[in-house]
DNA sequence: CAAGAATGAAACGGCTCCGTAACAATATCG
DNA sequence: CGATATTGTTACGGAGCCGTTTCATTCTTG
């Protein structure tokens, strides 16, 4: 399987899925808010505050306010660390996986119909 | 040629431009100005407010303010139309060909290495 | 223990974007 | 022509995110 992708190519898949995601009404999530959400997704646990904004290049509160802001929406959660009370553990849940599932998909189909 | 991206490489294609994206000191882009952009610079002329604005489902004014940022960045430029004076003609850029161009870049970059 | 470091959250003022409702300019049509 | 429609913009109040600073809690360590 070898995904060659040419730069037009490129163009017109993004285009595509910013066409989906700003047509259904449901509100944006914005580019740091989805590359959080991907990293929490993609990348092995533990998920903190001061290690995603380290990865992000981004401040603390930064990460605090995308992790309210998604946690409003269902897409994760936080948890006190056992371990070390001062830190928080950023977990999935069903929406979030749900939501990058549809995500994937959409970008999948795509990009194999191109 | 045949792109075929699966659903997981789709996700990490999505991280890694995040990533990319919000690493540099430059602002993002919000989605539905990337997708405008994408619009004037993927579909043939002419663009006007109004068309783009049925075309995502969105308000004019939407479309109006997103001109005026992008504007401001260099990447689209307004003409009056000579036929009529009510419409307003999007036109690109040579900043906004460079700045697709560079995304375009990237995405297609990675998507090659996946 | 006490003093300092580390972690995440809250507070603050500022900026941008939003949705809706007006608005000015231009075109169309009876 | 005059009335109406169309186009894009502006105005307004509200909501969200930003960067920085400050803070409460917890851990570490001398």
């Amino acid at each position: 399987m070898a995904p060659h992708l040419s730069t037009a190519n490129a163009l017109y898949l993004w285009h595509h899925v910013g066409l989906a995601q700003v047509r259904d009404e449901e509100p944006d999530l914005s580019v740091r808010q989805m590359t959080i959400l991907l990293s929490i997704y993609l990348e092995p646990p533990p998920h903190t505050v001061r290690g995603l904004a380290a990865k992000l290049h981004v401040s603390k509160p930064v990460i605090t306010r995308a992790l309210d802001a998604m946690g409003k929406l269902g897409l994760v959660t936080r948890r006190r660390d056992q371990d070390d009370l001062r830190n928080v553990l950023i977990q999935r849940t069903v929406g979030g996986s749900l939501y990058l599932e549809r995500l994937a998909d959409l970008v999948s189909a795509k990009s194999n119909e191109l």
